[in-house]
DNA sequence: ATTTTCAAT
């Protein structure tokens, strides 16, 4: 009755930040909200658990790096060896083709680990259906958060002032028709047609 | 054939 990791511990993110980046505003930076949750053989409670949220670096004063490729960095100091793990990532843009290609890289090296994406927004830029496609087929779930995985956001990483989460208007709209749009991406077979 | 958007001028 002690491992539970109280939400105080752990900085949250400003409401505002959380509002403006995982809303529709299609904006030049990208915010990651993570969840890893290690379990010990077939128990169903996690031993540990490992939450908390990133941006991505601009080159000020740094190399450039996008957000997946910080969480990625992350992953070591967290000791995850063979252990089971879920990792639950909520990300403002979907992953691009480079960093989709880590992640799955990832996947397929640590096969004790599975992987959920969650995304506002779809970041369409050359070579974005191949990545996520590549994603999905080393085996990581990947969805548009809807007003359910919102307001989960909202509840777990948001210093929300105990307000409670709003959709904008058209949320559930919008998102249905990005979940429309993603799956048309990821259900797409790698072609032995395409080349007819 | 495939929607510029993880920014600094
Ligand atoms: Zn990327």
């Amino acid at each position: 009755m002690e491992a539970d990791q109280a939400p105080s511990d752990r900085h949250l993110m400003d409401k505002y930040t959380f509002t403006h980046n995982f809303g529709e505003t299609q904006l030049h930076q990208t915010y990651l909200c993570y969840e890893v949750k290690v379990f010990k053989d077939d128990s169903q409670d996690p031993v540990k658990e490992f939450k908390g949220f990133l941006r991505n670096q601009g080159r000020n004063p740094g190399p450039r790096r996008h957000a997946e490729l910080c969480f990625l960095d992350l992953i070591p100091s967290w000791n995850l060896d063979e252990k089971l793990c879920t990792i639950t990532c909520f990300i403002s843009w979907s992953p691009c083709y480079d960093c989709a290609l880590q992640l799955a890289a990832f996947l397929v090296e640590n096969s004790h680990v599975s992987l959920s994406i969650f995304c506002a927004r779809i970041y369409s830029i050359s070579g974005y259906k191949q990545g996520l496609l590549a994603l999905q087929n080393a085996g990581a779930q990947i969805a548009i958060m809807t007003s359910k995985e919102m307001k989960y956001c909202w509840e777990t990483f948001v210093d929300n002032k105990g307000q409670e989460f709003q959709p904008q208007d058209n949320l559930d709209k919008t998102r249905n028709y990005l979940s429309m749009e993603l799956e048309k991406i990821i259900r797409k077979t790698e072609g032995w047609m395409s080349s007819l």
